[in-house]
RNA sequence: GUCCCUAUCGUCUAGAGGCCUAGGACACAACCCUUUCACGGUUGGUACCGGGGUUCGAAUCCCCGUGGGGACGCCA
């Protein structure tokens, strides 16, 4: 049975390379049937808040991505842990260390300064013959983990290949603070260990931390899970996904109008391909989602494209769920909905000419808000020429029967006929006393939308109404 | 500084030694369609980081540079 997790640590949003991470992992559960899990890292208990729990939990609902066990906090195992950690200490897998922060400090800086890597000195690292210092008085000490000295730990990374690295190159990472919370190598080990993880999806910035882990877990007689390392999201401009780089929530892109499926597709996309296929159900990525096709180095996040896929999907979505999507915006808008004309209709004549549903609610609040024509547009529109075909449109308003696109189309065609004009000589006028817009979709549809009145209303500006 | 990862159009990518005169998509340009704007259709330009090998043959394999990224915490 396999087994994949996605452990965020809820100390901000879900932002979009968390979720490309938790898809991923998902898929790769979904695809071969087996199991996914979500666990919250939260032993930084300084940072951690529930609000952040939250917020992932948010994201992950609003992508769709169920999980089959979770959330499992890990500071609610703290017992297991502790265990573990006393084992260890017995076992001599690890040992405790006296040295305070500062004096770290002092070590590290000095070899740094040497051009070496950074590292802790291993005073206390108990070895066969070697006399320990006394341990000082009153203070507190961590618990380190007692790695080897030599060999390589290497694996086969399910992205990127196989990775070596030396087990010198390795630190003995304290494993337990001094406050007796363990840290994040130590839980992520122990946790993949109880849970049963057999494939372990993640960021490439934790490739430095596997040999860690897998030496941990070795310690433990635990087996080892495969590894597979994402690379990370760029923001649009090329640079580290931060702040300042449009990091940002997913739930912000629903704010920002994209449907869920859109942004799925194009993160599923983002560093994976399937041969040519660039729009697909989710159905179809569990399908064929594997891991071979992963692109092993960072992609550039690609607003326009997230765009034309949003575009894509907001054409195919049905009306229905777009209104009851638009209406919360256009109550932001302080827009309040009419009988006539129904959301549905209108979002059925919009949705294909917007790429994002806020985008759809600034078109579509032109239908039930009051309007004031824009006097340039009036003026550009509004021609003498115009005028008395428009003029005989109003007045055989009435005669339309029924009222709708194809015999209102008859009633311009007819108009401009006897006028001897063009098209946009009286559609152009219709739109801006209409919408308030030069650009529209086919006027005979969109006059359909009002009701009679309401267009005589509108023409009034014209004085022909 | 040390270690690890990485490198095809502006961007996302196809590509597992000959199918590559390097394909697709977004974006861009032109044209067509047209009732404005979109949609759609057609066409076009733009890429294998550099240098060495291996091989009859390299975008594909190896090495060295260079660029980019990550890590080096009592953060995760």
């Amino acid at each position: 049975m396999i087994r994949t997790r996605f452990a965020p640590s809820p100390t901000g949003f879900l932002h979009i390379g968390g979720a490309r991470t938790a898809l991923f992992s998902w898929a790769y559960a979904r695809h071969h049937g087996g199991e996914f899990i979500l666990r919250i890292e939260d032993t930084d208990v300084a940072r951690s808040t529930s609000e952040a729990v939250q917020a992932i939990l948010d994201g992950m609902r609003w992508l769709g991505l169920d999980y089959d066990e979770g959330p499992i906090y890990q500071m609610r195992r703290m017992d297991r842990y502790k265990a573990v950690i006393r084992e260890m200490l017995e076992s001599g897998s690890a040992y405790y260390c006296y040295t305070a922060p500062e004096e770290l400090d002092r070590v590290r800086e000095a070899q740094r300064a040497q051009g070496l890597k950074p590292r802790y000195d291993r005073t206390w690292r108990p070895e066969t013959g070697k006399t320990l210092p006394k341990p000082p008085d009153g203070v507190r000490p961590v618990v380190r983990f007692r790695n080897p000295l030599d060999g390589v730990v290497a694996w086969d990374d399910l992205v990127k290949g196989s990775i070596a690295i030396d087990n010198a190159e390795l630190d003995d990472l304290v494993i337990a603070r001094a406050d007796l919370v363990p840290t994040y190598n130590f839980c992520v080990a122990v946790d993949d260990w109880d849970m049963n993880i057999t494939h372990v999806i993640r960021g490439d910035d934790h490739v430095n931390n596997t040999p860690r882990q897998i030496n941990i877990l070795k310690a433990l007689g635990a087996p080892i899970p495969r590894y597979g390392h994402l690379s990370m999201i760029l923001g649009d401009d090329g640079q580290k996904l931060s702040k300042r780089h449009g990091a940002v929530s997913v739930m912000q892109y629903d704010e920002n109008g994209y449907l869920p499926e859109a942004v799925l597709n194009y993160l599923a996309r983002l560093g994976w391909s399937h041969g040519d296929d660039e729009i697909f159900s989710m159905e179809q990525f569990r399908e064929w989602f594997d891991l071979d096709h992963i692109t092993p180095s960072a992609a550039q996040f690609n607003t326009e494209k997230l765009d034309w896929l949003n575009a894509h999907y907001l054409r195919e979505a049905d009306n229905m769920r777009l209104a009851a999507l638009l209406a919360p915006r256009l109550a932001a808008l302080g827009v309040t909905l009419l009988q006539t004309p129904s959301l549905e209709a209108v979002v059925a004549l919009y949705k294909e000419r917007v790429s994002r549903l806020d985008q759809l609610a600034d078109e579509v609040k032109v239908f039930y808000a009051p309007l004031e024509p824009d006097p340039d547009a009036l003026a550009r529109h509004l021609t003498p020429d115009a005028l008395p075909a428009l003029k005989d449109f109003a007045a055989r308003i009435l005669e339309v029967d029924p009222w709708d696109a194809p015999s209102i189309n008859a009633l311009v065609k007819d108009c401009l006929k006897a006028h001897k004009l063009k098209m946009p000589k009286l559609a152009m006028p219709l739109r801006v006393l209409l919408t308030g817009r030069e650009h529209t979709p086919s006027i005979d549809g969109v006059i359909a939308l009002f009701s009679r009145e309401t267009v005589l209303e509108r023409l009034k500006p014209a004085g022909v109404g």
